[in-house]
DNA sequence: TATTGTTATACTCTATAACTATA
DNA sequence: TATAGTTATAGAGTATAACAATA
């Protein structure tokens, strides 16, 4: 077990999946306790993520930002629209598609709710410099495929 | 938009928390293919690493290690008793306690199964230098805290 | 015939808590 | 009284597929 590829899985805590789960648990326990704070949750932060980052967004186009199913976001809507945070708008020249809007409300939070964020990640990178939390991110970037 | 922080959360492609999640779900779905090609899923994936790692161990400290719950921790060992991977030993010390070992079976898939997990790290780390995985997972491996 | 979005249904996962038996 | 493990039950999340309306 000395090859590169066995040293990427073995022993546990040099396993990348291992890390990336046990990660991806801590963030989101955190994220999701912080939310619940202000009146949201992790199920609706992809979402509204998405709408504070661009509004007027289909659901269709949505679904494939948040890389969800698209009936994950109808029922996603509903809930956010119970809340009053978004609404759903008709599409100026598809009578099928629908556009997504935030309400007031939905744009008030905004701010908190990525203070949220943004604590979880600075937990999350406490024991990492500066320029190695860059490093990290700017890997992450790379393997995922979404640099620019 | 400019400081440390909130340089760690948006634009959306240098967000920590949605980086991670991504690879997670990326990693865990390619994994949980892969696996089911040799007759395991990803749930009962953690449990078996787990064993062959090292085997004899009660059901608490292997709950402790997987990181999950008691009850799913039963429920995964009663699933690999009927596949026929695991066998639940008495403790030789505590009538309570349990201790947790591979059948031939179940020692058998580690070779096949490891390979498995490899190729998704692999496919992941693909677009990445050896010397730039080895940083990622010294990184990821750095914030978690699980570093010797 | 394909697309946008909704809904019904079932299935898997997880959480809570009660339970047995041991220590 | 605390610990090891099991089980019942309910809830959340997810998947499949059928559906209506529109293109």
């Amino acid at each position: 077990m000395t090859s590169y590829a066995e040293e990427l899985i073995l022993p546990r805590h040099n396993s990348l999946g291992w890390l990336i789960a046990v990660s991806g648990k801590q963030l989101a326990e955190d994220l999701d306790q912080r939310l619940k704070n202000i009146g949201l949750s992790i199920g609706v932060w992809p979402t509204l993520y998405a709408l504070w980052e661009q509004e007027g967004l289909t659901q269709t186009e949505l679904a494939e930002r948040c890389m969800t199913a698209h009936y994950t976001t109808t029922r996603t809507l509903d809930t956010l629209e119970k809340m009053g945070l978004v609404e759903r708008h008709p599409h100026p020249t598809s009578r099928r598609a629908l556009q997504i809007y935030l309400t007031d409300q939905g744009k008030d939070l905004r701010h908190s709710a990525l203070q949220q964020a943004i604590a979880c990640n600075s937990d999350y990178l406490a024991r990492l410099s500066h320029a190695e939390a860059r490093t990290l991110i700017q890997l992450l970037n790379k393997a995922v495929g979404t640099e620019i």
